[in-house]
DNA sequence: AGCACCTTTATACAGATGTCTAATAGTAAA
DNA sequence: TTTACTATTAGACATCTGTATAAAGGTGCT
């Protein structure tokens, strides 16, 4: 078989990585475990990546991909401001953040704090992030009339970005105290500022 | 000697964990390569702390009084609230996060991710930050005249805990873009707050 | 000196770990 | 069927890892 490069053998292995990395956290993996958790003879691991830390690698190039393909959708919709706001909160919901993707993107970073390689695979993903909010806020902050001189966009961008990355670092330890009460406040801010803008769409 | 418990071996042994801790990450530790950073035989491992999960657990616990302590001095100064932010903030510069501190603080993070007994020592320090902050927000809020119906206080605190946080995460992670701008807005509206409070400061 | 006590050392050992090899099973074309 | 190639397997190897033990070193006290 193998079109391209994808018997299930190789996929199950990156798979069963991300799995552990979520389960177990990116200190506990090795050779073996990760080839068992595969279901897969831990020879395998020699024969597709030649090597562990290649296979975290690989793992951790198509979890980056996964991430750039969303950020190509989110960048694409024609829908307004606020739309996209909610998608994006949507997609990253509470429980979420306490459930396997948010814990898979830390136990990511973390590997990268310690892997030059991985850096900068990161930063390119952090980069790609900061663009599409900065153009999303950039004109955003334009509808809504906010004078950019007191708040600029990077500083309103870097406050958006931290606060998502803290929110999924305080549920990953166990914390979501205020969580949704922050969501919220946010939320009817954003809704004051878009009824604002255009007062037909008043509600309430 | 020994008055309590800190032989120099002991004291080297948590010291040399905590350095590599920065310098490497929590899946580099083995008892082997944490004795030789601290120059010391490997088999006092298991005198002073019995294995090398017990000696992570004490570095983790020593660390995190390290934290209490700072919060409870912070909590004691009597001094006005922009002035704590200021203090606090310094304390956390951008340069440090990139070096020593803010690398071991998520390293000590990523640690509890995975242990059980860790993460309920984290909570209680995040839960620690989170009474000081609340207390001096609500006090401050007030003073300022900020409307709390508009802005819930655990609403504020969490965005503030989790934007430096956030700060933290995207600094080890080789990203400081925007970061010193959200620090400067943030402090130029406190600023602005402060004088509407007090007219009499007015400067600039 | 002898003695007791804490500290340190060197070494041992079973099991895990990363890497590698040689042999086998499977599959599709000739 | 034979052939050629990919996929998979079981096992070997040196090294690393956590843990344990027994002996030695050091220090102060009697």
């Amino acid at each position: 078989m193998s079109t391209a490069q994808g018997t299930d053998s190789r996929k199950a292995l990156l798979d069963a990585t991300e799995c552990l990395l979520i389960e177990r956290g990116h200190a506990a993996l090795t050779v073996r475990v990760v080839a068992k958790e595969a279901g897969v003879n831990h020879g395998l691991v020699r024969y597709y990546f030649t090597n562990l830390d290649n296979l975290l690698l690989e793992a951790f190039d198509r979890f980056t991909n996964r991430l750039f393909e969303r950020q190509r959708v989110l960048y694409a919709q024609d829908i307004s401001f606020i739309e996209k706001w909610r998608t994006a909160m949507d997609d990253l919901e509470i429980e979420d953040r306490e459930a396997g993707y948010g814990k898979l993107w830390l136990e990511m970073q973390s590997m990268a704090w310690n892997k030059p390689e991985l850096k900068e695979r990161l930063q390119e993903v952090n980069r790609g992030w900061r663009t599409i909010l900065t153009d999303a806020f950039t004109h955003a902050m334009n509808d809504y009339g906010i004078d950019t001189q007191r708040f600029p966009v990077d500083a309103v961008v870097s406050l958006v970005m931290t606060f998502n990355f803290g929110l999924q670092l305080e549920a990953i330890g166990g914390t979501t105290d205020g969580h949704e009460a922050l969501l919220e406040m946010i939320d009817q801010q954003l809704q004051l500022a878009e009824n604002a803008k255009d007062p037909v769409t008043h509600q309430e």
